[in-house]
DNA sequence: CGATGGCTTGAAATCTCTCAAAGAAAGTGG
DNA sequence: CCACTTTCTTTGAGAGATTTCAAGCCATCG
């Protein structure tokens, strides 16, 4: 799905690593509801497997209830308070901290949706990817990680991410998972 | 209103230029509604008018006027749709683009609501805070502001932007307006 | 007048990028 | 299983962008 399309249907990634930084489970294109044109592209990491729905089948769900719909709408406010976060960690943070902020909110998110045990999940990208998400280069974004994985923080081997040390990369993220609206149950760290 | 905060009513910004980048005539903490703790603050840059409507009220409105509710839920996906933007814009163009970015927005924003007339508007900002918006330093700020004056892009006197070169500020700003949402009545430039 | 806040300037320090090359790892076809 | 290709990671060094620190200027305000 590219930039200027017009789509007629919303989809929900079910597996997989899907892009413009979107994890399993998410509703990515929600926006798609109420926004004729899409404003950005969606990809894939990893093969996915998605579901897609009728935009009226969707509408008239919201319609008789309101409670999916507010669900819904919530959604989309964390998105946008996710988005704001990015902001702040694109724009003020420097290259290390960025690096351990993208690595917290990957961790708490995937633990808060059962996809990562202790403090270890599955990261199948590449530098190159990971370099386009931060907006740093990807050698820089080696140098980085070999920082991070020089002060213990981290260990990083197949694809696989170990957090060695959270307390520690925490503070050099500056990590707060507040603004990532998880209920309390889902939050512990 | 601060992070952490638990408001019970959302309120209107009716006169003035808010913080966290909020213009005339948004409404900046929809957030709120759905969201129980406030994860960002909001501030003003000059003195602000703004209206209040309590969260039940305005839950009722939209339990009514479908129509209502869908208008508020697309203004949430044009924020995101905004900030995802900023991600880029801060992320990956460098300060003279990035600073010619903002200012592009800014003017189609107000030109949409009939605040900017020709390629002229109020900017009762300062330096500073436009670092902060940016994430650059102030210093910095200036220096980029005054070679974007100095290349007959812009001029910027006494809190008034006037730009002198809109299609080549636009460029310098890779500047594409889609992101917005804006009917196209509105999206003239 | 002195104080304050905002703008401007210069110079050195830092971060990050680009370029270029080489070493690992992984996939392909024989 | 081996050669081969491709993709990903790692390294070094120089160039570029941006920051920090420090100082000076200018207007406004009490």
């Amino acid at each position: 799905m590219w930039e200027g399309d017009r789509p007629s249907r919303s989809f929900v990634l079910l597996e997989g690593f899907g892009c413009t930084y979107k994890l399993t489970g998410d509703m990515p294109d929600l926006q798609s509801l109420h926004l004729k044109v899409l404003d950005n592209s969606l990809g894939t990491i990893t093969p996915c497997q998605v579901g897609f729905i009728q935009h009226e089948t969707l509408l008239d769900l919201c319609h008789r209830q309101p409670r999916i719909a507010a669900a819904l709408w919530r959604e989309t406010l964390i998105d946008a308070s996710i988005f704001r976060e990015w902001i702040l960690n694109v724009g003020r943070r420097e290259a290390r901290s960025r690096m351990a902020h993208v690595l917290c909110e990957l961790i708490v998110r995937l633990r808060a949706v059962g996809l990562a045990q202790d403090h270890r999940c599955k990261l199948p990208i590449t530098q190159v990817e990971m370099a386009d998400a931060l907006g740093l280069s990807a050698v820089h974004v080696n140098r980085v990680l070999q920082e991070l994985r020089g002060d213990g923080l981290i260990r990083l081997d197949g694809g696989t991410l170990t957090v060695l040390d959270w307390e520690s990369l925490r503070q050099v993220a500056d990590f707060d998972p507040a603004y990532l609206h998880l209920q309390r149950s889902q939050a512990a760290a």
